[in-house]
This record gives structure tokens, sequence and C-alpha cells, in this order.
RNA sequence: CGGGGUGUGGCGCAGUUGGCUAGCGCGCCGCGUUUGGGACGCGGAGGCCGGAGGUUCAAGUCCUCUCACCCCGACCA
């Protein structure tokens, strides 16, 4: 993409109404727009490293024999009084809304329910399980306060996979396999060193949930880590009992701040039971599935990357989730350098590397500015100085050393 | 929901005890000079001061109500 045509454009200053780090770099670098408290849409630069992260995120999942489709954001409010989740008593986020004939809907701030619901068409027999199903989706939920930029929104994207197992053998063997996908994605959109897997509340289904908890003082949670085990426990069952029940030692804990980006559940079979979802075993007696959730929040990761991965001059993307693998800078106002830089864009187009390509005539302080505060993981200058030796010039973002390299340098460093 | 704070061109801000055509920086438009770390000159455009009501000869400045936003806390599968 030529800068000179992206419609959005840098600014130095952030809006004063923003204190977040992560949203004031999103937005002054062009990533994200505020239409209102805790409700963000995302730019093209933006959109690019949501796209990112779901293709990582995908990819883990269709891997694991995850099936991706897409539920609806208006849903049936019968259904979620099946498993009394409809009054606003026991659910306080709720936005709902009403059909021109009175009949009340919901908008989605989850889909358990509806997709529990869903399914049952689909299945019978045990020969129709296990089921994995996911899906990116936005989740509308009404909260008292939205904070920290995009790290608790009141609409996000989050990425919901859920599991239908015969059995709660069958059930652990797959949430293992999803905490050992969870850990790859994170390591992957370049969180892996500060993510933990941590222990949490498991609500009235089971002891335990499990939580993938990134260590930053933007987070919203506090949990006792174990670095050497590469363990937590979330503060909020944080007792001697548990300690004790995990082999953890308190003197091993250390109390720091996090940001939830996973949570995996359990449900048992209650919930399939008060929907309705049962199937017929091998010896033709009905039973009631086993019911995991399992969620990772797309728009919030990106918070967290921007906020923990960023230096003072802006934006650092891991080279999975950047919007571009690179920015070329033409630094100069004769033909021959502009004509030399259309080229390198062009045949790194042609090598299907996506790049971003500052051609607008600015002075050099700018653009290296906007390099820096977009923060793409390559730059590559091209000069009189560097034509003269009919080079470019490297630059890792997270580093100041630069090489000159020819055309083919550039494309192999950058495939 | 409790406490604190803020709304003035696109963005960041200033605007004294109410007083003349509401300023500044950035950005934007035009012309020219510049081009390896946010260049410079000259000339322009753009705001009725979040909204409503009130006090006053006079309101961005005072009063009432209201809306929005931010922070702390509570809340948060």
């Amino acid at each position: 993409m030529r800068l000179s045509k992206l419609f959005t454009s840098t600014s130095k200053d952030a809006p004063a109404d923003e204190t977040a780090k992560n949203a004031q770099l999103l937005i002054r670098a062009g990533f994200i727009h505020k239409e209102m408290a805790g409700v963000y849409s995302y730019l093209p630069l933006g959109l690019k490293v949501i796209e990112n992260i779901k293709t990582v995120v995908r990819e883990e999942m269709n891997k694991l024999g995850g099936q991706e489709f897409l539920m609806t954001s208006l849903q049936r409010k019968e259904l979620w009084e099946k498993t009394d989740r409809w009054d606003d008593k026991k659910v306080d986020i709720w936005f709902k809304s009403k059909l021109q004939n009175d009949t009340e809907v919901g908008l989605a701030w989850s889909h358990e329910e509806p997709i529990t619901d869903m399914i049952r068409e689909f299945i019978a027999s045990y020969r129709d399980l296990p089921a994995y199903v996911y899906q990116f989706q936005n989740k509308l939920r009404n909260e008292v306060r939205a904070k920290s930029g995009i790290m608790r929104c009141r609409e996000f994207l989050m990425k919901d996979l859920y599991s239908y197992s015969k059995t709660e053998q069958e059930h652990q063997k797959f949430y293992d396999v999803v905490t050992k996908a969870y850990l790859n994605i994170f390591d992957q959109v370049g969180l892996g060193d500060i993510t933990y897997f941590t222990f949490a509340s498991g609500g009235a289904f089971t002891q335990f949930s499990h939580e993938f908890q990134t260590l930053t003082d933007a987070g919203e949670d506090t949990i006792y880590l174990n670095r050497s085990k590469k363990l937590a426990v979330n503060e909020e069952v944080y007792n001697d009992d548990v300690l004790k029940q995990l082999d953890l030692k308190k003197e091993d804990l250390e109390k720091v701040k996090a940001a939830e980006l996973g949570n995996i559940f359990s449900f048992g079979t209650t919930k399939s039971e008060q929907l309705d979802l049962y199937f017929v075993d091998e010896k033709g007696k009905k039973q009631s599935a086993v019911l995991g959730s399992y969620g990772i929040g797309i728009s919030r990761l990106m918070g967290v990357v921007a906020e923990v991965l960023s230096d003072d001059k802006g934006l650092v993307w891991p080279e999975n989730i950047a919007p571009a693998k690179a920015i070329i800078i033409n630094l100069g106002a004769e033909q021959e350098v502009t004509k030399a830089a259309d080229e390198l864009y062009e045949s790194l187009q042609t090598e299907g590397i996506e790049v971003l390509y500052d051609d607008r005539e600015l002075s050099a302080g700018e653009k290296f500015a906007d390099a820096d505060l977009i923060g793409v993981p390559y730059r590559v200058v091209i000069s009189n100085k560097t034509l003269k030796e009919d080079k470019f010039e490297l630059k890792k973002r997270s580093s100041q050393d630069v090489e000159l390299v020819d055309t083919r340098g550039i494309i192999d460093a950058l495939r």
C-alpha cells in the first residue's frame, strides 16, 4: 500500500481522552478509530493486524479439528431463559432490544446457548461426537465501565471454540489439546514469554477454569505467578487449600498484574441437559454431551501487543501479525530514486510480500518517525546515497543496525 | 453505581475580576525554497465556545438542568 493513497494518516498528538497507551498509539498510527467509550472501529492497518491474528488462531483451531462457522448477533430470549441467564439480575451486561412486534431479543455477549441449541439439530448418535466448532464473532457487552483502550470494550472481537464430547475423559483430552494450541498461539503472536497458564474460578461447573494471562501493568487481573513452573493462580481462587492442591508454595509466588487473553472452561453436562442436547450411545442409551468453551479475545490481544511490545517511538509488531512486512521509504526527490523505489515496491508485490511504501513528499524525519510509529518489522530506505551503490538500506524496527543490500537481498530478508 | 476531573476549528491547548471582530501550536489549502530523524518563508481557509434554559446593557467566562468523555473504586465465566 502506498501511503500517499492510504486514507488514514498519522498524528503527533493522541486524543486527550485516551490515557491507555495501546489506544494512544493505535489511534496516532491510524489503526483504530473511537466511536464511543469502549467501542472502536478498525481502520485498514488495524484490520490487517486483526486478520493476521485470526489467521494464526484459525490455523491452530483447524489443526485440532475445529470447524469454523458463524453465529448471529441477535439471540432468542427463550434459550437464555432455559439456562436462567436472561434475567438482568443474573447477567448484568446484556444489551437487549425488541422486534417491531415487541418480541424481546438479546444482543450476543456469548454464544454457548445458541450454539448448543443449534448443534442439537446435528447430534443424535455417539457417531456424531465429538464435535468441535468455532467462530470469530463480535461480542456485545454492556459493561458499566469501559477502559484501557481496546482492552476492555463494549463491542469486541472474540474467537470462541466449543467442544461437545461423549465422555468426561474425551473432553479432558481435548481440553489439554486446546491448552497446548493456546500456548502455541501466544508464542506466535510474540507474547509467549510473558503469557502464563493460570488457574481461575470454574464458576458453578468445575473447581477451576483456566486462563491465559499476559503480564502487563495495564491488565486488570492480579495473579500469583510461579515463573519456573510457568503456572499462575488468579487472585480470585488464591488460598491455602488451592495452593496445597496445586503443590505450590507461597514463597515461590510473585504477585503481578496481567491481562486475560484466553479462558477455557469445562461445563460438564449441565448445560446440555438444560438445553436438551442428548445423544444415543453404543448401547442405545440416552446420554448428555460434555461441553467445553474456549475463548480468545482477538481485539484485546491486539491491544495487549500494542501495549507490551511498543517503545517510546511507537508500535513494534511481531512479524506474524504486523500489518505489513516492511515499509519502503523513498528519500529522494530525484526521478531515478523514485524510479528505483517504485521498482522495488513492484518486485516485492510480485513476490507476494506485503509492504507499505512511503511515497509521500515529506521530509526524511517525518517519514522515519511515521515508520517507527506504525512499527512494521523492517524498514527499507532508498536515497541518492544508497542508489549510488545500487543498494537499499535495510533496518529492523527492533534494532539500530542497518545494512546495505541489493534487491535480491531485500526479497530474501523479507520472505 | 460511588468519588474525582474534562468538554473552546480536524488534533493538542490558552482565554485573568463577565466587556470590543475568540487566540496559539500542529494539521489542512496555494506559491516558492528545502529533503538522512517530525524543515522554512509568504499568503489563505476553518470555530459561536458539548446541548438546553436562565441572570445581565453584555456570557466561552456566572447559575440551573442535561449529554458525552476520562481517571480511581465497586463490578467483570
